[in-house]
DNA sequence: GCAAAAGTGTTCTAGGTACACCCATGT
DNA sequence: ACATGGGTGTACCTAGAACACTTTTGC
């Protein structure tokens, strides 16, 4: 039992965990197996320890639900509405994070029955206020791929820069034009050439880059 | 006394009041009268009642230091080291507001033994990691002037071009062609021409105008 | 008539957009 | 030889930057 003169609300990490996965971006939710909600999807994420920063406690989430780490990740928002939480006032700092396609190896923890990955387009209704949490993370993101780095962070460590080209077509819903796409990221020169080529279907192999620095967004433009 | 199962931690919002004063962009601080940092400055803040939101309890506090309502309030970032406060945990939602020249009638509340402007360029040392807390919300605000209709709340209710020029160069600290200038906020049509003008000096009289949306920050470009 | 701030257009430059063809490979 | 995606250059257009003089007022 810990006692306070004053109450106190519950401090919670949620996190957005997204990733890219045939042709769409997706989010990573759990299905709740404990009241309230129960039954209902949700974002990951769970109480912050009393010791432990708010980062490191979306890090642990992010570590638990997919056992990824040293990906993307940002402080998007606090969420504190009171009765946002049937059971008691409860603060949700909400982290957003950006998944490598080829680093998921998504292994639900014993909080939820079971973890998967749900295209944005089509979410199924969410407890809590959790839609909104990812309403604003989406816009965040697509923002942000106007004039930071953001983007390459969905890129495994090799990748080409059509793939690159199909990631930021999917992000932002329209399609690009091939020359101007390639002389803009080029002109930054955070990724390099590896020198080495992919041989993938019959057509001519592709040049293979890497981004210098994964887990950063550095603001261009 | 408040009995919970788990320790829980206190939440706090902070809140950086922005004005401008003297031609120099100023924050609000208050001495504090009270243990930790007895005497030392601090930014104005407070507990988080259990059943006010956020953004409630940021304009309560906004209110009571300042006097002034329906200003531009803007969430800035949520701070939650462990051992940011001496205290207990601390997790502390910080806020940042505009606050127009004309507006401000600071009246210290009984919490704070006084309370004063400072300007940005020579703070004092202050308490817990405020220090931090400011540099963020300049950061910000100065990123804010490029994109958006933000500086726009610092002016009064009616207001000169020459004055919003001002504004503008004293926060990016850089002067600016007055031609392109007013070329640019021109053709944004969020502010009227009153058709008054004002008489200031032995030279012509200026047009004042108004801003059509205070408390809001449009993203322009 | 002079000091002091208000007000007003044009030219130049750079970055973004639009656009079409050849190349390397597998079958 | 043909189908498939990889790779490359130029012309145009528009928004931002640089730049100097006339106007209205008070003293």
């Amino acid at each position: 039992m810990y006692q306070y003169d004053y109450p106190h609300p519950a401090v919670t990490t949620d996190i957005v965990i997204f990733t890219l996965q045939d042709n769409e971006l997706k989010v990573l939710l759990i299905e709740r197996s404990n009241d309230p909600y129960q039954g209902c999807w949700a974002l990951p994420g769970g109480f912050v320890d009393i010791d432990e920063g708010l980062e490191t406690a979306a890090l642990r989430e992010l570590k638990e639900e997919t056992g990824v780490t040293g990906v993307y990740l940002e402080q998007l928002y606090t969420f504190g509405r009171p009765n946002r939480d049937p059971r008691e006032r409860v603060i949700s700092v909400a982290y957003y994070a950006l998944v490598p396609i080829d680093k998921l190896h998504v292994r639900p923890d014993s909080d939820a029955s079971k973890a998967e990955w749900h295209a944005c387009s089509s979410l199924p209704d969410l407890a809590f206020d959790h839609q909104q949490i990812v309403g604003l993370a989406r816009q965040r993101l697509a923002a942000k791929m106007d004039y930071s780095t953001i983007g390459l962070n969905f890129m495994p460590d090799k990748f080409t820069l059509s793939e690159l080209q199909r990631v930021y077509e999917i992000i932002k819903g329209v399609p690009l034009d091939k020359r101007n796409f390639r002389k803009r990221v080029l002109t930054f020169n955070g990724i390099n050439d590896t020198g080495e080529k992919r041989q993938a279907g019959k057509h001519r192999p592709a040049r293979l880059y890497t981004f210098k620095s994964q887990g950063t967004a550095e603001i261009i433009k």
